[in-house]
DNA sequence: AACTATTTATAAGA
DNA sequence: TTCTTATAAATAGTT
């Protein structure tokens, strides 16, 4: 628009077009800048060059985010709207399963059992056996496995017991080495801190078989919303 | 910038100001139309006048989309990012609630018992017995009603019995009525189609005590990925 | 990046 | 809103 007009067409040469670019997208900016301040306007400018180099001209009370939120609430239409979508689908998909399989935890548990049918009350009533079956078997596993543990404890303890009675035995055979000594105390304070592991073995693991029987879940029902902070710490 | 040089501060005349809105945002998108063609670059503007009035500008060749898309990626940063967060973070939450409801109920399938300890075994044997109880106590509950229900009907049968023992000895009186009406055909059918409540009841409720047992769900065990459509189908 | 001849945009008025 | 036009501003080509 000076020294001589210009088509309206694309500039082939590289350097000419990079120049007009940068001077013409300044001229822009500017042009926006001047409407923003003159007529209280909100302006976002994004231009990408040929070469994918960006430039942004956003009005100073405001920001781009604002801007297209703006745009898209003002033409009714969501340019992301299939993404949230999608994502909404899911969770609600997922929120249903999770109401579904709360209920069937709830009727295993014997409650909201009048939406069953007899036949399905019937079939259930069959699983809970079956699995109740399944479960007492574990368990009386697991009570096989703590006796025999306790089986294995308790020979390494008589033996620990034996050789102590041996040992006292020998002492009192050899009364001077008795005062000598100066008593056995020392001698098991000896076992306790250095002697043979089978020591260790009999103190220590005693405190699992002493712990209290703890409740393995809280026996009240859950409720729908209190299930999830249940089910996770389980 | 004509007949007169102007201050670029904010016009205060409405009109004026809404005037030189519109003939400048003319201007602007000219220049970046021109732009667009002169450099082969891509543009968008979005702007809103002061009464809240928006008018848009994109580049021929692209979409306000695109290009938004583009500013994001090119910024390396996702306007809508938290929501997106948030959402993800709910998802992952839902679906690590669901493992861990589908888990209980495996374990009240009797499956994926290993992880439990003695107690915890213990307390579920424990509820899964009182949760036999109940759903028994509801089964039998559900028998008895079935069974008065038939009794009901059965009562219903034996008089519409009678009664129609009666008709008949009635007509074995007066053979000449039962040469004129043609036969009691025709009196079962006006029973059917508009005849007492009773004679229906009979007919129709047949059909769900004639229906086959079906299962109650499926026996197998789920897995993780089966299982929200068996939960749904329940 | 700066210059400047010339084109273009536009403020004010109609 | 649109047209006109005097004038300010933008800018193409050059340095």
């Amino acid at each position: 628009m000076a020294r001589g007009k210009i088509q309206i067409k694309p500039i082939d040469n590289p350097t000419n077009r990079q120049v007009t670019y940068s001077k013409r997208r300044n001229g822009l900016f500017k042009k926006a800048n001047e409407l923003t301040v003159l007529c209280d306007a909100r302006v976002s400018i994004i231009m990408f060059s040929q070469s994918g180099k960006l430039h942004e001209f956003i009005s100073p009370s405001t920001t781009t985010k604002e801007i297209i939120d703006l745009y898209q609430k003002t033409l009714g239409v969501d340019l992301w709207q299939s993404q949230y979508e999608k994502m909404q689908e899911q969770l609600r998909k997922l929120k249903d399963v999770n109401r579904n399989l709360r209920k069937e935890i709830r009727q295993r548990m014997g409650d909201c059992l009048n939406e069953l049918s007899f036949e399905e009350l019937q079939g259930l009533e069959q699983e809970m056996d079956n699995a109740a079956k399944l479960i007492r078997e574990r368990k009386y596993k697991s009570i096989g496995n703590q006796i025999d543990t306790s089986r294995k404890k308790c020979r390494n303890v008589e033996e620990i017991h034996k050789g102590l009675l041996h040992e006292l035995d020998a002492i009192k055979e050899d009364p001077y080495g008795l005062v000598d000594n100066g008593g056995d105390y020392d001698a098991i304070i000896g076992y306790q801190h250095g002697g043979p592991r089978i020591f260790a073995l009999r103190l220590q693991p005693t405190h699992s078989t002493v712990n209290p029987i703890t409740p393995r879940r809280n026996p009240q029902l859950p409720s729908p919303e209190e299930f999830p902070k249940i089910a996770r710490a389980a």
